[in-house]
DNA sequence: TATTTTTCCGAGACCGTTCCCGGGATCGGG
DNA sequence: CCCGATCCCGGGAACGGTCTCGGAAAAATA
């Protein structure tokens, strides 16, 4: 049942002629007589030839891919991450094949393995939060693999890097809240191992100093970027002794079951607990009260992490870079107390 | 600077061994001497090799991976049909390679192109709105590669498929509509000449029909899945001389955002004008007023739609088959008048 | 000890391309 | 008319693996 593929010596064949020259024809190289290429090409069309990218990689040493490593891209900001990555890579005429770690540290590695075994020519990461490790990143580097991280990244490795002004905008948000007059501000950040988590507490907290609020850590939450918990902790937070008068809030869909759940419970929002999200999906403008939120321009993020990867596949004595890219903080409804 | 990337001849090299030996070594056949095999594995894991797929794919003439093509994964239905796909190849021990159409026929067919040049073993496509004919994937069937479309798919061409009850589906909602004391029930729908489009279209056109109540053309709305144009036609919806009294929307963010624009004219939801959304993302249960939904289980249309294509390319000779995945109607308060 | 079987390994073809190299035919200039 | 340059084309190695086949050495059997 199953036709044989055609391959360039079935061309060299019907035609009785050899592969060098169909390879020269099909190639669109000059030193080839017109006439013999336009039959080539048209007996290729004719046969629906589809060259084999295998063969061509296996030969160039080379395959025109980026890999790319993601937790999900059921995560909008993943999804239009990756977006960006693919636009740009398009405009380079370069492929991308996406993988998705689902958030485990064994998945991502099987991840990595799959991307060098398939010879891609570089590779873009965001870890997930199981990874607190990064030695199987810097074998990499030793074969001279290009690496860029965007948004999730080690603090410590050399490697190139996009990332946003994490700690700045935390602290801006947080300011923010305050300046509405909250004063027990709870704040919900990832894993504590995670880089970007880190500079966004540290925001968090430095704003709290500044101003002379009390530092609470039962005020602080420590959550995975997945959404079956965020019940559980919001009714820890508003059990709490002191409940918060605002929350800070992980992303915006986390914000959205937290208003919900606290409406539930009779709370006014923002008069009762001022809400603050992260990453200003389009919900925001919709829901009621509409919801603050920190921009997160994951579509710019994506494209620069890709740009500054291609520029790594292409002269490869680049040093690594560091790009911050600004978040802003966008005011709506639901943090408006005054 | 280019680190070279370590082989099975370099490590048949260094041992003095032939590489046939570190071949069959690494691919854990037993014609091989205990110890020799000990002294290849540790030396391999101490170079970190990594098997050139390239090379074994173009050998073994297949590539363990299946090609997939959809609109685009920013739209969750998307995300979640190709996560179910990613959970079923795993579960085979295959490889997933993700385009994207951006909705956009030429893209799609590029992405074809791609697909089979890099040797897929199958292919599992959504095709884009874009998209009207098909002959392009006939040809896949000529070149004997397995096919499987889900969700918006061909109604005439002969290719396994996963789809829902659309006509079922909408015809319930729409009745439900209707028990609720709705007259004037507008349908947003996608473009015209895709399949499942058409389906609800005349689920919904038959609902009407069935309680004698009147088909008006202007109540009809075809859309594009994008979301710019929400706006556009909620407003020329609302600006009509008989306004509805309901409106079944495309999807759940676009009915959160007519339901925004609605609220903003003074309407109530669902007094003035029930709701229903489709897809019952997450965010139906956390706004205001709670959004009724069809639950459409992308995860479960992925995975069957990649465990069919499994089948057909571990079976060469396997007929097409149409699987048909039940959608259900999950009522909320945005469409509960009484 | 002679023969058979088993164990283990090497040689080399092959997958579908690219590309270098070499050579025959044609052409132009002197 | 001769000869170097140009134009086309074919042969064949190479990319990094797999796999078949055959054979030498070791082990088992007679």
């Amino acid at each position: 049942m199953q036709k044989k593929v055609v391959t360039i010596k079935d061309i060299a064949r019907m035609l009785g002629i050899s592969k060098s020259t169909v390879s020269r024809a099909l190639a669109g190289r000059s030193d080839i007589h017109p006439e013999t290429k336009q039959k080539i090409l048209d007996l290729a069309s004719q046969l629906q030839y589809e060259p084999n990218t295998l063969a061509i990689n296996l030969k160039q040493q080379k395959t025109n891919t980026i890999g790319v490593i993601v937790p999900e891209t059921i995560n909008r900001f993943f999804a239009r991450a990756v977006g960006g990555i693919q636009k740009q890579a398009d405009m380079a005429g370069m492929n991308v094949m996406i993988c998705q770690s689902n958030e485990s540290y064994i998945a991502e590695k099987k991840n990595l393995h799959s991307l060098v075994s398939s010879r891609v020519d570089g590779i873009i990461v965001s870890i997930s939060t199981e990874t607190d490790r990064s030695d199987q990143f810097a074998s990499l580097t030793e074969k001279g693999i290009p690496l860029v991280f965007f948004d999730r990244v080690f603090e410590n490795i050399v490697a190139s890097q996009v990332v946003t002004n994490n700690y700045e905008i935390a602290m801006e948000g947080t300011e923010h809240l305050i300046e509405q007059g909250c004063k027990r501000i709870a704040f919900v950040t990832g894993p504590e191992h995670l880089f970007n988590s880190r500079a966004r507490l540290n925001g968090y907290l430095d704003a709290l100093r500044k101003h002379n609020l009390q530092v609470k850590d039962s005020y602080i939450v420590h959550s995975h970027y997945r959404s079956d918990k965020v019940e559980e902790y919001t009714r820890y937070l508003l059990n709490l002794p002191q409940r918060p008068d605002a929350i800070f809030a992980i992303n915006d869909y986390a914000a959205l079951e937290m208003i919900h759940i606290m409406k539930k419970n009779g709370l006014r929002i923002p008069q009762d607990v001022a809400v603050l999200g992260f990453n200003n999906e389009n919900l925001c403008r919709f829901v009621e009260p509409s919801l603050s939120s920190i921009d997160h321009p994951a579509h710019d993020i994506g494209a620069s992490a890709a740009e500054m990867l291609i520029n790594h596949i292409r002269h490869h004595d680049m040093k690594p870079e560091k790009r911050v890219i600004k978040s802003s903080l966008i005011i709506r409804e639901s943090s408006r107390v005054q």
